[in-house]
DNA sequence: GTCGTTAACTTACCGTTGATAAGTTATCTG
DNA sequence: CAGATAACTTATCAACGGTAAGTTAACGAC
């Protein structure tokens, strides 16, 4: 991992060093995502990086989709990770919705692909395309749930919001859905018109916000 | 076009026929696209359906991406119409908004897979452009521009509203991203996840209006 | 030390993809 | 009938994700 950002690593591993293998072929495999997305990361380029040969990948990983999903929940750890930092350090109510709506918004700018794959359904099979919501009885050790657990953490703010006497003009869920459907539009509007010259992106990203806290918590 | 959708036309067209394979593929293809996605479906599946060889698509579009584009802008159209609808019949600014809002998601639930298709196609064009391979044009002709043309219209919904008088608590191109990435919100999170249990569909709906409405307009 | 086992890895290959080159066929014009 | 050419086909390309089968090297056992 030099700083060049190739992470060839030489020779063969040792007999009990495969998993670090995997992890090299995980950060090529992340760098590979972000610099050119899921589509054009193509399974020899990975290879490439890390040095091996492509089927070498297959020893480590099912398939490419596996690799995506692995790095998604590495990633998505992050995000619940600041959620979680969130809801240590900030006790106001109020604040503790908005410093939530920022870091989903400010998550989903720095991991679009990964945004994507989990919220957006993207390219990627049937598997994925469920996940992004709950399925209770489904193995919670499975890639690929922790877009789920975002959206629960929302609920369970904003219900925890009301339960300390804040007044909801909708009920909690309710809420939550909405505050939810306001800003994974304004992160996926970003991550799917990339191009388009939208008028000035903090504005939006800020003002949807103050929008929604406006609409859903009843005036003082 | 018959039950089995299958679009097989029989033979060779005439001298000046050409344009009419161009829409029986244009048929096919958004057939296929809705049946599978874009990713699978392939040229040669589409040839089939219209019962040509595959290299004869490349006589009417460049690539497979120029067919969505222009499939793309079919679809808008007829949201196009119904806003003009809209405008010619509905004088009161506030009204036109909410007018719009509506619209687009009732346009939302009775297309939603050609929404799908028009406003989540996720397709590629990351992935291609970051490869240098062909760079977008600027030439305002080119297909796949109609959506743009939708959000004009807000954009002019928003900005007539202004100069009737109507105070906005952001610039008016900014209240029309605004209202759109919300409502888009509301109606991709119903495409994307029609299985998750949504506290109360039309109460999202109006909801989310109602919340935009008073978050861009001044309070009287 | 050298053997068998097997983790780690390679080479060769499969079917499919989007796309192109070059040739063929059918229709229209003069 | 004789070009011309629109409409279309066959053959082929490089690149893709993925698999089969073989090779190499590191280990424990004797």
């Amino acid at each position: 991992m030099n700083a060049f950002s190739t992470t060839v690593t030489g020779g063969r591993k040792k007999r009990g060093e495969g998993h670090t293998r995997r992890e090299e072929i995980l950060q090529a495999a992340k760098e590979l995502f972000l610099e050119l997305g899921y589509e054009a990361t193509t399974i020899r380029r990975i290879a490439d990086r890390v040095g091996v040969s492509a089927p070498a990948l297959y020893l480590y990983f099912p398939d490419k989709e596996q690799m995506m999903l692995a790095l998604c929940d590495q990633t998505f750890g992050y995000l619940i990770e600041s959620i979680s930092e969130i809801e240590a350090s900030v006790s106001d109510p109020r604040e503790r919705i908005r410093r939530f709506g920022e870091a989903y918004l400010k998550f989903s700018q720095a991991h679009p692909d990964e945004y994507k794959l989990v919220f957006l359904g993207s390219n990627i099979p049937e598997a994925v395309r469920k996940l992004g919501h709950k399925m209770p009885t489904d193995d919670p050790t499975r890639p690929g749930v922790t877009g789920a657990l975002v959206f629960q953490r929302l609920v369970a703010i904003i219900a925890e919001a009301e339960a300390s006497g804040l007044k909801l003009n909708y009920p909690a869920e309710t809420c939550a859905e909405l505050c939810w459907m306001a800003m994974h539009g304004v992160a996926s509007a970003f991550i799917l018109k990339p191009e388009f010259p939208w008028s000035n992106r903090d504005l939006l990203g800020t003002g949807m916000l103050d929008i929604v806290m406006k609409g859903i918590l009843r005036a003082d």
